[in-house]
RNA sequence: GCACCCGUAGCUCAGCUGGAUAGAGCAACGGACUUCUAAUCCGUAGGUCGGUGGUUCGAAUCCACCCGGGUGCGCCA
């Protein structure tokens, strides 16, 4: 049910004789942000007032003659300048609630104008270990993959994985030089993780000793013209001093880079058997590129070793994401766009879109300083490249409509550049969308890594989570007022949904824009707006039915009315009864936080009822089913809540 | 130098296209388990929304400037 669309139908009618701009005006009713103040309020008659040049009260008093609601609210009232004040009447409200109980989709309609949507999440490198980062990608994505999909919209889940980049070059020179032929044979991917890892490690060295000298003699200069800013600053005061400030955070900058340069390199010296390593392999950082180099133009050995490794790497791929419960429609790596890229650059600069710069093809977008390079001086093609094959061929082949990227914020330039080059080249009828999203922190306020500085693995983390969900599954179960009701089999389940909930629930709360700070702490905590609290509270719905000896069917087929004269009955009634409004929200702005905090508030208003309202335990019988049946509908709107974020429910907990 | 983002309670964060007294969670303090799981509930305290000006009936929200923090501008993806 759509309560928020409804009400504006009905002011758009009462409003359409006074103004042309009923669109606008409409959107201002909203739901009170104040109880005090009813459900819902319009404040369309202060802007109107305006307009018209009359009075708001007045003005509200007129749209009020209009507006014709009486069979869903109370009689509107206008309140302080010329808002007006809605109260849903609970009969109406209870009849709704009473529609939605037993409707498989508990009362939520579909869109009305479906689109062909493209979802491209996660997209992890191949062969590099997945990281707090893809997990972002990935969570939001599956998020909003359920969102769309189950309001109506016909969506392509893709994951774009990087199954062609850099990372390969470092990959076959490791094979060809540091392969352990027994762990290869044993555990491939563990194996070409340990090259990788190798590789670039002794790569990141030679390039730290190449730079350091740079970066030393900048610094220098830096230090220099600080000092120099110094003893002038005294005359020309305003324009000097912000130069010195400017310098004096680029030494800084500068220190703090040379200062983990050599600390990096001393790390790295201060293991024997990598320096020797380093040593004998100097040309590592070429060769790689080299290796890659090769693999693009077609060398048989390294196509045949790059055919080699895949299958293992996309193998471990998914299982991260069957752990995760992450799926995808298709796996359509930047490998499976080479073959497109000559022509899309041919068919760039014929139509004089791209042009040659420095060596490189380049598209120069107006008000855009940089260049948009799709082809390189050496003549390898980039990512910017199979960005527009990957447009061109969802256009063009799997109708796209909508075109969504779950991508990290940072690369928002590059989106920026794609998308205007894309309308450019002709696709203009599609609708783009870099839903971005923030860094992962750690509490010292850096991208989420170990003490050491490595990134955090994905799998651990997530054994990580289970095992923390498991000391306070057992906690809880230990402490129960009957004893303990689960076997270890029954609570290790258990922590599994609660573990994963957590760690997904912490990612989709936070406004997806945001960096937040990962903290096990919070996310995994006895109290609070956390994946378990809600998890907890549907578990005690189903605590109810169970002890009633009722199943959630019966319940939904119990002949009977839903009352809503308790507050806390009310209160939960209404919030169950915004549950599309929410999903609406979520998904016109890809913003999984909006159902995270309508889940939070569903859960409070429920606790809150079962709190004053007994429910199993009340004696009339007539309140005992309406309040069975307030009950379901929570608990279907619970669990299908958190089901579309990818969040799992227990009956048990 | 260019571009983008952020600054809200002690901490972590919400705040939708400008709306009434700025909200949660944690932490603090005080209450509530003989009754459906207290992973809970109820209450108290805590903020010059970085600063200054402007736009207007009305600004955390829009505009300008300033202060402070971050990120991107590598022929890496």
């Amino acid at each position: 049910m759509i309560i928020l669309a409804e009400l504006r139908a009905r002011f758009a009618s009462a409003i359409a004789p006074l103004s042309t701009e009923v669109d606008t005006l409409t959107r201002l009713v909203l739901p009170a942000q104040n109880a005090q103040f009813g459900d819902y309020q319009a404040n369309c008659a202060m802007p109107l007032a305006k307009q018209l040049g009359r009075p708001p009260r007045e003005v509200a008093a007129d749209i009020l003659s209009r507006l014709d609601v009486s069979d869903l609210c109370e009689p509107p009232e206008i309140a302080g300048p010329g808002f007006i004040n809605l109260k849903l009447r609970t009969d109406w409200l209870a009849d709704r609630l009473l529609q939605a109980v037993g409707n498989d989709r508990l009362g939520v309609g579909r869109v009305e104008l479906p689109k062909r949507v493209i979802l491209d999440y996660s997209s992890p490198n191949v062969a590099k270990p997945m990281h707090v980062g893809h997990l972002r990608s990935s969570v939001i994505g599956a998020a909003l993959y359920h969102l769309l999909k189950f309001l109506g919209h016909d969506v392509v889940g893709d994951n774009h994985i990087g199954d062609w980049g850099t990372q390969f070059g470092m990959i076959l020179y490791g094979y060809k030089h540091f392969l352990d032929e027994q762990a290869y044979r044993e555990n491939t991917v563990a194996e070409l993780s340990r090259l990788y890892r190798l590789v670039n490690q002794l790569c990141e060295y030679h390039q730290t000793i190449e730079e350091l000298p740079g970066l030393e003699w900048k610094l220098a200069e830096t230090e220099q013209a600080v000092n120099d800013a110094e003893a002038e600053t005294e005359q020309n005061e305003k324009e000097s001093k912000r130069l010195l400030k400017k310098l004096q955070a680029d030494m800084s900058t500068l220190r703090n880079a040379a200062a983990s340069a050599e600390a990096k390199i001393a790390r790295f010296e201060a293991d024997p058997d990598l320096k020797a390593l380093a040593d004998a392999h100097p040309g590592i950082v070429v060769d790689s590129r080299r290796e890659v180099a090769l693999l693009h133009t077609g060398d048989e050995e390294n196509r045949r070793l790059w055919e080699e490794f895949l299958p293992a790497c996309n193998r471990a791929m998914q299982d991260v994401y069957d752990r995760l419960g992450v799926e995808f429609d298709l796996t359509l790596g930047e490998s499976f766009y080479q073959p497109m890229l000559a022509e899309v650059v041919r068919d760039l600069i014929e139509r004089n879109l791209a042009q040659e710069s420095q060596g490189a093809i380049c598209v120069f977008i107006p008000g855009n300083r940089a260049p948009f390079i799709v082809r390189k001086q050496d003549g390898a093609y980039t990512y910017a490249t199979t960005d527009l094959a990957t447009i061109q061929y969802r256009a063009r082949n799997m109708q796209a409509e909508v075109l969504l990227y779950v991508v990290d914020k940072r690369q928002s330039e590059h989106f920026q550049l794609l998308f205007e080059t894309a309308r450019l080249w002709g696709f203009d009828q599609l609708e783009y969308q870099h839903v971005s999203f923030g860094t992962v922190m750690g509490k010292d306020n850096k991208p989420y890594k170990t003490r050491s500085g490595d990134i955090v693995g994905l799998g651990s983390l997530l054994d990580e989570a289970v095992s923390r969900a498991r000391g306070i599954v057992d906690a809880n179960d230990d402490a129960k007022p009957n004893g303990p009701e689960l076997d270890a089999a029954e609570r290790q389940r258990i922590a599994e949904i609660v573990g994963l909930g957590s760690i997904k629930y912490a990612d989709l709360h936070h406004n997806r824009d945001s960096d937040y700070v990962f903290d096990w702490d919070k996310m995994i905590s006895m109290t609070g707006d956390t994946a378990a609290y809600m998890q907890y509270a549907y578990a005690r719905v189903c605590g109810i039915f169970r002890k009633a000896g009722h199943s959630r069917q019966e319940i939904r087929d119990l002949p009977g009315q839903v009352r809503l004269n308790h507050p806390a009955e009310r209160a939960l009634g209404l919030q169950l009864a915004r549950f599309e409004d929410s999903l609406r929200n979520a998904a016109a702005e890809y913003r999984p936080n909006l159902l995270t905090n309508y889940l939070f508030e569903t859960a409070n208003a429920f606790s809150t009822f079962y709190d004053k309202c007994p429910v199993a335990s009340e004696e009339s019988l007539d309140l005992r089913v309406s309040r069975f049946k307030l009950c379901e509908l929570t608990a279907s709107t619970m669990e299908l809540g958190l089901r579309l974020l990818g969040i799992q429910t227990s009956e048990r907990m």
